[in-house]
DNA sequence: CCTGTGCCCTGACAGC
DNA sequence: TGCTGTCAGGGCACAG
């Protein structure tokens, strides 16, 4: 579900609770992707919320000390004071008399509190954010080099460039009319310059949009994205000058494209 | 070091 | 209706 823009639009929704303090944290479930923090009440209870900012698909919540991280895995929500429903797991309560609660169907995500963000093990891993100025057509010539991936399992690698996820690279691709198949060693210049500049095109346009909702994202305030409407390929069976789009599986994840224009 | 393959978990849907 | 198989937006541990 949640790729770079939807966290994104996570986190803006976020804002209302700047500023708030945490009153008590009650966990339902023992573990999601990480074991849950039976005693993160008394580590959350009482600190305010400084700052709430993404990090590629991350959620980073800075309290006065430490930092709550929050990763939605395929079905995550944060929800602001949403109604009680199946697969809530951790609910917070704010002293302004306000609720967000941790809901994810299938458990891929976590909730951990972290009292030192600058060396947490998940980030330090991560690549260049590409809504940054770090993330230019020279970084991705020099970054290809070294890599015997194919194209779409060089973007997908959160070591290399974060944030990207199945959909937005399968239409990422279809966008500058590369073959998911071929190795990213064999990136030209040109498309470099192409590949940068379609991905920052087309993740500030997915913000713009709110997201892309397939089934189950929904923002704090439980709002869906329209991104979905703009998609070329995923999920489609022709594209929208009736060319055939084709299926196939690359590196375990289904993979859109129109072997007719994608080379 | 790098890369590809399972696997974590629940729900939705197709086909029988 | 209900069973079974397949698939799903992520990312880890592990094997080669």
């Amino acid at each position: 579900m949640p790729e770079l823009p939807e966290v994104q639009c996570v986190v803006n929704s976020l804002g209302v609770i700047v500023g708030a303090t945490i009153q008590s944290v009650k966990v339902h479930t023992a573990r999601l992707r990480e074991p849950l923090d039976a005693a993160l009440q008394d580590k959350l209870a009482g600190q305010a919320i400084r700052a709430i900012e993404r990090r590629s698909k991350y959620i980073l919540i800075h309290l006065d000390e430490g930092c709550l991280v929050v990763h939605l895995g395929m079905t995550g929500k944060l929800l602001l004071n949403g109604q009680r429903q199946k697969h809530d797991h951790v609910d917070i309560q704010l002293t302004d008399g306000s609720r967000l609660t941790y809901n994810d169907a299938r458990k891929f995500g976590f909730v951990v509190f972290d009292p030192k963000i600058s060396e947490n093990r998940y980030l330090r891993l991560l690549g260049v954010e590409p809504l940054t100025d770090a993330f230019t057509p020279q970084w991705l010539f020099e970054a290809r080099k070294v890599s015997r991936q194919s194209m779409k399992t060089f973007l997908l690698d959160q070591k290399k460039v974060c944030g990207l996820g199945n959909i937005y690279v399968c239409e990422i691709l279809y966008l500058c009319g590369i073959s998911p198949l071929r190795k990213a060693s064999e990136m030209s210049e040109t498309e470099s310059v192409l590949l940068v500049r379609e991905i920052k095109k087309i993740l500030l346009k997915a913000i713009s949009l709110g997201g892309s909702s397939i089934s189950d994202y929904r923002d704090a305030h439980n709002q869906q994205g329209s991104f979905q409407d703009q998609f070329h390929v995923y999920g489609k069976q022709e594209d929208r000058l009736g060319n055939a789009v084709d299926y196939l599986k690359i590196g375990g994840r289904g993979t859109y494209w129109v072997s007719d224009l994608q080379k």
